[in-house]
DNA sequence: TTGAAAGCGCTACCAG
DNA sequence: CTGGTAGCGCTTTCAA
């Protein structure tokens, strides 16, 4: 089924046919008619591939994340494909799993798509990965990882004073002995969210003691890495979380064990996600605005289509911290 | 960047690179190192439409889901996903938001692609789009919707059953005053959901009260018609959810109104999704076996790649009751 | 083992 | 307003 065999049944040429179905509107009223009334009839659906071929031209953008289970990847990516559907973009999503042989996969399949744009919301990226996509001269955005260049842009959010926010916080309220649980791809050596921990508990809690943990991102993961951190046998009297979902877990395992939050100890989570305000207690946390984040994204990749000025190279987001139920005073000993 | 400048830099023809790109040894090696270090050398990415166009087969699947945000849908994509990377397929995901318009864009968008098989896990499909789907001749597998034809299979949930379970079970346990909370796709004059427990409950607790509500998918939206509910003043002693994800946003209503779970109320939900162990109280709930059910979907859409038999063209799938805290004996008046 | 060339289905340009 | 046709980049015979 092709553009030929509807032009032959509407009795008009391919070229008209394919105008008809690009809206181009200098074709006869009744030509139109008939030729819809072909591709009704016959059930014609165009071939896209050959579509992209012939034009040139994409109109698709991609977004390639590490984990759609976490609802923060779910909920950037719901902004940035309404705002593409809204201009007549398509997104197409891949999921890495923090798999660094997934990421390259993915990103080779996004160039092979010849996408418009492509957005890449990943905790990890292999130098080699930005040369082949800055070779690749497609408008890409990243977030929290790579460095800006020609058609690279960049969103990042300034974890470390997040981090800061909340261990001082924390000691405010008399917290000395305190717990960082990150998952696997954010407790590597490199981690800027785990040497932001460290660094900035020596310098505003210089007492406290402290110790970390970590296993997968989401509640499983969250909640096996308390576990672990339970089992050495400190006590702290304050967990910090790598995000919302790992705390999720968290708690739920300090439930297990008889400790209450936040009497016994306290916990905060980062993203502000939805299912912050749902856990028992209410998480503090910091929040993070993904839908600016996926609008930005947009604006990046597609910013002739946007009105405004574009948003310059790259953009630093600060959380902001939000209080809510499981954070108190620490416990008296 | 094309074929072209590869095969002139090799010093070869774009046949011989093609067939060194797909692995096809009958080239000399001295002439595949050459071409290899050429598309190293150029950055090159094949045009995957061309390729698709020329080669006239897609090795992609297409899966369409309404709510992504609910875990259940991604753990079943998860699953097809596995599978199909494992035979050299990939899969593009789009999600409806429980739009109609969208699900039809984004079938439309399936079938333009020329997908080699596509999963439909939406709560709702429009008969048109049934015969659509059915004259595009692609494997199509729906989940609980449509019926079987001769490209399309059917994957669905005894829901009705996984009801009555629950039902017999809260009523066993004294509960006279049901709710059930479902949400808007679910609760249409059609549904199989609603509708199943309203039968369930005239037979198995004739002399119970009930009372329906619903508002959107998702912890917002159960919070909301849980809300809704109390504020009719009719006081369930047993609520009945439509899914887990709904069933979190209840529970969370339920302990701002003091209303303790299961003390004063009984919680159920339905999927058996990672969440509900979470919840607190952790869901008594309905399993799903969602990698199961991806797997059928890989096998429905791809059985040459599958050395066992195929599977028919219909399965019901039958939910397992798994009780946990969030219910117990009816509160005494 | 390699090359030449005919499409795949569509768009876009040039005529008419 | 409509038709003819040259590609888009790749795969796949058919010959060599």
């Amino acid at each position: 089924m092709n553009l030929e065999e509807v032009a032959k049944r509407a009795g008009v040429s391919t070229a008209t046919v394919s105008r008809v179905l690009n809206n181009i509107d200098v074709v006869r009223n009744a030509t139109r008619v008939k030729v819809l009334r072909a591709v009704q009839e016959l059930n014609y659906h165009p071939n896209l591939h050959a579509r992209t071929l012939a034009g040139g031209k994409s109109r698709t953008l991609g977004m390639i994340v590490s984990n759609m289970e976490n609802p923060f990847f779910f909920d950037v990516f719901r902004t940035l494909e309404a705002d593409a559907r809204l201009q007549g973009y398509d997104v197409f999503l891949a999921n890495t799993d923090y798999r660094p042989e997934q990421l390259t996969r993915s990103i080779r399949l996004m160039i092979g798509r010849r996408v418009a744009g492509l957005a890449v919301v990943v905790s990890e990226m292999d130098a080699d990965l930005i040369q082949e996509l800055t070779n690749s001269k497609i408008p890409t955005v990243f977030y929290d990882v790579g460095t800006a260049t020609r058609n690279i842009s960049n969103i990042r959010v300034n974890y470390r004073r997040g981090i800061e926010q909340v261990v001082e916080y924390l000691h405010s309220l008399g917290h000395r002995k305190l717990a960082f649980i990150g998952h696997h791809s954010a407790l590597g050596p490199t981690s800027e969210r785990e040497q932001a921990f460290l660094d900035t508990v020596s310098r505003y809690a210089p007492g406290a003691e402290w110790r970390t943990a970590a296993d997968q991102d989401g509640l499983e993961g969250g909640r096996s890495a308390a576990r672990e951190l339970l089992a050495t046998g400190f006590r702290p009297t304050a967990i910090i979380c790598v995000n919302d979902f790992v705390a999720a877990g968290v708690l739920r395992e300090l439930r297990q064990h008889g400790l209450r939050v936040p009497q016994d100890v306290s916990v905060t989570g980062f993203d502000n996600i939805k299912l912050s305000e749902f856990c028992c207690p209410p998480l503090t946390t910091l929040h993070i605005p993904r839908d600016r984040i996926g609008h930005l994204m947009f604006q990046f990749l597609a910013p002739e289509t946007h009105t405004g000025k574009p948003p310059g190279k790259e953009i630093m987001i600060d959380p902001e911290l939000i209080l809510r139920e499981s954070t108190g005073p620490a416990a008296s000993e």
